[in-house]
DNA sequence: AAGTGGTCTAGACCACTCG
DNA sequence: GAGTGGTCTAGACCACTTC
């Protein structure tokens, strides 16, 4: 049943007669993701074969693979050459909206996330802040303070630094607008494609302390953050503070994919 | 200048002839990204096409785009359907065994890191270890504490339970040991090929307050991570805690490959 | 020695972006 | 509408693990 005519398409349909939507080497990442997450291969365990995959879905090797490369860039199955497939975790990954977003990150984990901000101020960027945003050395840029409740308990402190071209659409939101980057993607268009993330860990300032009600000098865990649309240019340029014990990061990484680094000292680049 | 032949293979040698070590697209991505790195192509630039980039190597455009997907796997270039893919940072990724190596992480970036066993002991697992490592409840584990010293400062102070079936290879090691996972690599051939990393923030307790010689209650940014063999095996869960301000997590992503995940609460994982 | 994943080719259609 | 990346096929050789 699978198929002859022109060179590697299926006999008609398939995805010719697709239209939208779907796409085979996702169909089958779901449905192998399934069986992982339901328990069907336990930890440990070993993947069927390529050849004995691509035969169970009609599929190409090529399409197989690109599925069990999505799994494992997933951190649920890992792999080396000459030997099986195995199941390393039965975790689900979360996206990169609910990374990005803190609404969205809290609406996926079945929490209810509020947010307001304390103030909203034009001013110079300062040169880090024109550095991480592209932007020439004392553009205006929109600074914003934004306080972020996690089930009505306050869990986060926000400065933001929005680039001067998203400056107006962001100060036209309410007070007590719950996800700017939706509002930004519903509003403007704006969607936020890349991001890169600074993680570590300081003593509550003043401030801090003040408005995630904790004694100053406090441990808070800080998530510094740029994202940029497709095409590379930043939207904001962010410093997110958490009170410790509200958020955990955690990552997966192996020998052929290491997508986090350490630096020492401040985690500047250079 | 390509081929002919049999189906798919360079002329005769490229590949065949190469015996060891040359991949065509890691290759092929070396030079992109070195010049990248060299500012040829500056942040926000457009990659040529992939047919170009296949003509220029005389390669395939399957290898070509293993090329660039490795190069968008470190978060040095982006991509969108339709539209040329473009250079999003010129930062250097590091590689997995500065991850799950303070030495070989400390050595990457020019600093001198040392070590020393402050304790080993063997007992029982606590049940977090024994789902950590994968070994049936109370198995013995060694757990030891030791203290990493940065440039001759103290940074981290390092709390792991090792698998039983590593705990004799670890405590033969001597007290100064620079690298454990050097050693265990060398000594037994056990070599970490995953890696799960929690990371939170927390106060200093007093063990932990003596030992970074700061005050109780400062701030730590904590790690937990665990290692795993190829199989998938448990090699060690540790907890890492690092004085504030002396080391820097960084995360890059897309919206077609998040890595970094954000946990409410303790990051207990349900 | 057999099996399996890693690499590579050549060619095709589709969805999307851009000018 | 041309160009470009995204998906897919079919088949091949190689390096490595496993039995």
């Amino acid at each position: 049943m699978i198929m002859s005519g022109r060179a590697g398409r299926p006999a008609h349909g398939e995805r010719g007669a697709n239209g939208m939507g779907t796409v085979r080497y996702l169909e089958i990442a779901e449905e192998l993701r399934r069986a992982i997450l339901s328990g069907e291969y336990p930890v440990g365990a070993r993947l069927p074969s390529e050849s004995d995959l691509a035969a169970r879905w009609s599929a190409s090797r090529g399409t197989v693979r690109q599925a069990v490369a999505t799994l494992a860039a997933e951190g649920l199955v890992g792999s080396s050459q000459g030997a099986r497939r195995i199941v390393l975790r039965h975790e689900r990954r979360h996206s990169f909206g609910e990374l990005n977003s803190f609404a969205q990150w809290a609406e996926g984990v079945g929490h209810e996330a509020r947010g307001r901000f304390l103030s909203r101020t034009r001013r110079p960027a300062t040169p880090e802040e024109a550095e991480r945003l592209a932007l020439a050395p004392g553009t205006e840029v929109l600074a914003a303070l934004r306080l972020r409740l996690l089930d009505g308990e306050p869990v986060m402190v926000e400065r933001t630094a929005y680039a001067d071209w998203v400056a107006a659409a962001v100060e036209a939101m309410p007070e007590d607008c719950r996800s700017v980057m939706d509002a930004l993607a519903a509003d403007s268009g704006v969607v936020a494609h890349y991001g890169e993330h600074l993680i570590d860990a300081l003593p509550a300032g003043s401030e801090d302390a003040r408005l995630l009600e904790v004694r100053r000098g406090s441990p808070l865990l800080r998530q510094r953050h740029v994202s940029a649309t497709r095409t590379g240019r930043p939207i904001e340029w962010s410093d997110d503070r958490y009170r410790a014990g509200s958020v955990t990061f955690s990552v997966s990484n192996s020998a052929v994919a290491a997508p986090l680094e350490r630096h020492p000292g401040g985690g500047e680049h250079r």
